[in-house]
DNA sequence: TTTGCCCGTCTTTTT
DNA sequence: GACGGGCAAA
């Protein structure tokens, strides 16, 4: 038996068929667990590793994941193992099945501002006013796909408008990233057989982070591992931070419903943080009233006391991040590597970026990379895109866009397209015979021709996309492009950019787990799917062989650990989101983050908020985050935090508890002589009674003067 | 048909 | 403060 494992997570490792469900705490190995199990199965118990399949929510998660289990099996036995986002492994599964559905496998990934523009569209053409925005529509659709509702039989406006986006997305061979789940489904319910060969296939399924799983995810969960169910899910109610894309925590509480014969395993120890953090960030889950109650604990050192930071600005918060990391680093004898700053919204990213180049501290910021938002990113993308998929009108919109500056004639025209379509002419034809059309004719002769020329390059180009790979494609088009575009040579650093990644993606493909798809279209998918931006293939950054600090929201965190952590931007309406203030689950669901973001750390913790912060272009005056009073004071440096002594003062008061309750506190682990394991979730203000959770019996209040109650340690 | 200016909206979070 | 849509002037 390994040293570096207890005997509970020795006994999950070792039990290979499910149903299992372990519910694991914060740092209490999970990773671990589930890399350990896979390396077990392989090795020991001889499965075949293409029989393995392994799910995430997020690419990060993946890379994590693929990165750990590398060090202990061979690199062919690995890349034979199915693991990656459910996005990507179902979305690689519909390319070779899609057309059982009548889509080709050139389908297009229509990422959010292509759906919202699809909607734009549709209201436009039925014409009808509506108190909806796009957003919400679209949020709207996604919400109904991801708990597999098809548009209604009734007549009713929003049925209406979700029946001509899947329309519309049909026509365009294309799926947003809800179809990719959704299409999966009807796929394995439509085709028993297709389903059968997967089943056979993946005979061991394991699911990370299972608290975020929404019912699309469940279904396609339920049906792979049936009837064997060697279903292996990993999850922590408490980490549930995904609820706005569908997640669905039910499924965690109900999994031994739906599984009756499913063996249960807690983990509960905690192995990577300091006392301090452990005790301060149980205190803080337990002010949630909807969870199950864990007890998590640890044997590791006390630790520092949390430090917490007011700024007076949002500039000089970034500047105190940057100088802390120069000093610890040098105090605790640091690299840089062992730093992250977590915040809220990427949007905060900017200003700490600055501070950091300031100060010559080496950074990497995960997620959301500016470049490909860019409107020429997007440009060039839509070229990608028509040139593989012909019928990707979203593509071909934005094209027409640029090429015809006239709206009028641009929607005249853009309509006229999607009428040959359904009559299913070629695109490319239509334009090389431009002039034979009567509808064209008012469009000057000189704009004619430059969509003819356009439009019969990317035909040529379109018919060497199965002869070529991504980057030679690629390659073609930017030439092209940049040739007939002199704005856009100007903007070449980007264009670089991307086909750097291009070429990466292309040589690199025996490094990529599951091995990739060296054609455009496959670099599209791993584009819009963003498995991009998490290598360390970025140009600008090879030079520090990856000791830099980590910048990413707290949702990219989830699964990481640094020895030191930031958290940046507690203030009330950015963390907990001014959005999520009205809606106390949605408040919960915010101090999960908290929770998070606190638990990503192994010594030290740093919680900075500026009292005024720039918003849409304008200074406003900030209030601290309510999480940071919930933080009980014992496990905070007090002298540290100068905002304390502000006006503020009454806004802290009221969370504050008086000091003369010597023994209990809300978040107390607790034992009761007749109820056993609870947790304090309320002192009454007499300090006579207290409201406790108890493992077995739920919510009591319980009399302290009885003395049946002790602290559990 | 093109250009430029005003105005409203936007900041959750990820695939 | 950035960006896109809408509208009016050129």
């Amino acid at each position: 038996m390994n040293k570096n494992i207890n005997n509970i997570q020795q006994k999950i490792i070792e039990t290979i068929n499910g149903p299992i469900i372990v519910i694991a705490g914060a740092g209490s190995g999970k990773t671990r667990v589930i890399t350990y199990r896979i390396a077990h199965m392989i090795k020991n118990i001889k499965i075949h590793p293409k029989n393995i399949l392994a799910l995430t929510f997020t690419n990060k998660a993946a890379k994590e994941m693929q990165k750990r289990i590398s060090l202990m099996i061979p690199k062919k036995d690995l890349q034979k193992i199915t693991i990656g986002t459910f996005h990507a492994i179902f979305s690689s599964i519909l390319r070779k099945e899609a057309y059982r559905l009548g889509f080709t496998s050139e389908y297009t990934i229509y990422d959010r501002q292509d759906s919202e523009n699809v909607i734009k569209k549709i209201l436009k053409d039925i014409n009808i006013e509506t108190k909806l925005n796009v957003k919400d529509i679209r949020n709207r659709i996604s919400e109904y796909k991801n708990n597999l509702f098809l548009p209604s039989k009734k007549n009713e406006f929003f049925s209406k408008i979700y029946q001509l986006y899947n329309q519309r997305c049909f026509h365009s061979n294309s799926l947003d990233f809800d179809d990719i789940l959704l299409y999966t489904n009807q796929l394995f319910s439509y085709f028993p057989n297709v389903l059968k060969k997967y089943q056979n296939q993946f005979q061991y399924i394991l699911v990370d982070e299972y608290q975020d799983t929404n019912l699309s995810q469940n279904f396609i969960i339920k049906n792979l591992s049936y009837p064997s169910n060697n279903l292996f899910v990993v999850g922590d109610d408490a980490q549930s931070i995904y609820s706005f894309r569908g997640a669905n925590i039910s499924n965690i509480l109900n999994f031994h419903n739906e599984y009756p014969h499913a063996k249960i395993f807690r983990l509960e120890q905690n192995y990577r943080s300091t006392n301090v953090i452990v005790q301060a960030s149980n205190a803080i889950i337990s002010f949630n009233t909807n969870q199950i109650i864990k007890n998590i604990w640890t044997r590791n050192e006390k630790g520092e006391k949390i430090n917490i930071y007011g700024a007076i600005s949002d500039i000089e918060e970034a500047k105190y991040i940057a100088s802390s990391i120069v000093s610890l680093k040098k105090e605790k004898r640091m690299n840089y590597k062992d730093f992250a700053i977590l915040y809220r919204v990427n949007s905060q990213s900017k200003l700490i970026e600055y501070a950091l180049k300031e100060r010559n501290i080496p950074y990497k910021i995960y997620g959301n990379i500016s470049f490909e938002n860019r409107k020429e990113t997007r440009d060039l993308l839509s070229y990608f895109r028509i040139v593989i998929n012909p019928n990707d009108e979203e593509a071909l919109y934005r094209i027409l866009k640029n090429q015809i500056g006239y709206k009028k004639t641009l929607n005249t025209l853009f309509s006229f397209f999607q009428q040959k379509k359904t009559e299913n002419k070629n695109i490319y034809n239509i334009i090389k015979h431009i002039d034979i059309y009567h509808e064209f004719k008012k469009i000057k002769q000189n704009t004619r021709n430059k969509l003819k020329k356009i439009f019969l390059n990317v035909e040529k180009i379109h018919k060497e996309v199965n002869n070529k790979d991504a980057y030679q494609i690629a390659k073609n088009i930017i030439d092209f492009f940049c040739n007939e575009n002199q704005f856009y040579n100007k903007k070449v650093i980007d264009f670089q950019y991307l086909i750097e990644n291009i070429n990466y993606y292309v040589n690199n493909q025996n490094k990529m787990i599951p091995k990739g798809d060296p054609s455009l279209s496959g670099f599209l998918q791993h584009f819009y799917l963003k498995e991009y931006n998490d290598q360390n293939n970025l140009i600008n950054n090879s030079k520090h062989e990856n000791n830099e600090v980590s910048l990413m929201t707290i949702h990219l965190s989830k699964g990481l650990e640094f020895s030191i952590v930031f958290i940046s931007g507690l203030e009330e309406n950015l963390f907990p989101s001014k959005s999520n203030l009205n809606d106390p689950s949605k408040i919960e669901e915010e101090r999960r983050l908290f929770y998070v973001a606190l638990t990503r750390a192994q010594k030290i913790a740093r919680l900075t908020y500026a009292k005024n912060r720039f918003i849409w272009g304008k200074k406003r005056k900030t209030k601290p985050s309510r999480f940071i009073n919930e933080i009980n004071k014992k496990f905070l440096k007090t002298k540290n935090i100068p905002s304390f002594k502000t006006k503020s003062l009454k806004y802290y008061k009221y969370h504050t508890y008086e000091k003369n309750n010597i023994n209990f506190e809300k978040g107390n682990q607790v034992f009761h002589e007749s109820f056993g394991l609870g947790i304090i979730l309320d002192i009454q203000k007499n300090q006579q009674i207290v409201t406790v959770y108890f493992k077995k019996f739920g919510k009591k209040k319980i009399l302290l003067n009885l003395n049946k109650l002790k602290i559990y340690t």
